[in-house]
DNA sequence: TTTGTAAAGTAAGCTGGCTTACTATAAGCT
DNA sequence: AGCTTATAGTAAGCCAGCTTACTTTACAAA
């Protein structure tokens, strides 16, 4: 839908280093293109199933957030979405006009609107829960506790060195 | 970029089996929302270090592939991408106008065009390189080859699962 | 040879990211 | 009170995915 593809290392499977690897080598490249293949299946995967309830990955994302977060504003959805404020302004306008949400103003602040589902919006989110958790159930298969514990140990400090580098200067030790 | 935050379970983070997780449960969710977030992060972090070079993610994609295919067709380049022909036509418009790609008629085949890098674009190859190993050395700081040996296989197994469920009928079983 | 099908690329139009610039309102500070 | 600054949301415009529909050319079969 958006994304698709891309990813890895950070290209969606060839880079620049890899026909003619310097540096750091195949061993991590190739990790990391498996990092961006399983993250772009899994979305693959999803959004099929959950097209045919007519909503796109970009609007179910809205849904579910908007399931926990109710009566939240567009400003705070966003941020926990981690998408711009004018994104998320266009996203509301078509759920809406699938009247599946609702902006009301707010009492207290004139500038605000806060966000709500319709009622018509709560069987869609059953169905996308289940939809949801049969992927999962599919993706993990044949993988038991001890080893998804492990992977999740190694992933978890990957992210560590992530967090590091986009901390970084933008643009400062290169 | 494209895709941008997205994917995990396949929500960016929390989707609706997350406050009231049914099913499979909280902590294969919690491995696919890091899936998702190393993923996206490693994109983030990468394209940051090649915008300076003027390009976009997208962009850079199509010169690293092209830098291994040159002389192919615009048709062939898009398959290897997995992206639309259309797509393709749109970004190498870009990269001509920016002279670092060339368009040639086909001899044999008056219906293609072949694509070739210029002189223009090899300096440029160049940087991005380095900086892609720059990225993954720091992604994999403190991880062990050990450790990523055990990281790719169970990814692979992942792999596995989500290539036996794209086989699927797109709507079947559900 | 003609005719029909397939392939290469383009065009157009939708979605959904982003940024930058703007309006309206709120809040804080003299 | 009156400025100034910050915040909520919208507008507009770019990039890059997608699909569907079309043109041109190639090829194969009748």
């Amino acid at each position: 839908m958006d994304d698709q593809k891309n990813i890895a290392k950070p290209d969606g499977q060839g880079s620049a280093t890899d026909g003619d690897t310097a540096g750091t080598g195949a061993r991590a490249d190739y990790v990391g293109y498996l990092i961006g293949d399983v993250s772009r299946m899994i979305r693959t995967i999803y959004d099929r199933r959950v097209e045919p309830l007519g909503l796109t990955r970009a609007q179910w994302r809205v849904m579910t957030r908007l399931n926990r977060l109710e009566s939240c504003t567009q400003t705070e959805l966003a941020t926990e979405l981690e998408i711009e404020k004018a994104t998320l302004g266009k996203l509301i306008e078509r759920l809406e006009a699938k009247v599946w949400v609702e902006r009301r103003a707010d009492a207290s602040d004139a500038r605000s609107k806060r966000l709500f589902l319709t009622p018509a919006a709560r069987p869609l989110l059953e169905e996308m829960s289940q939809r949801a958790d049969e992927v999962i159930e599919g993706v993990f298969a044949g993988i038991g506790k001890e080893e998804s514990d492990r992977l999740r140990d190694t992933l978890s400090r990957i992210k560590d060195n992530l967090s590091g580098m986009l901390d970084e200067p933008p643009e400062g030790g290169r």
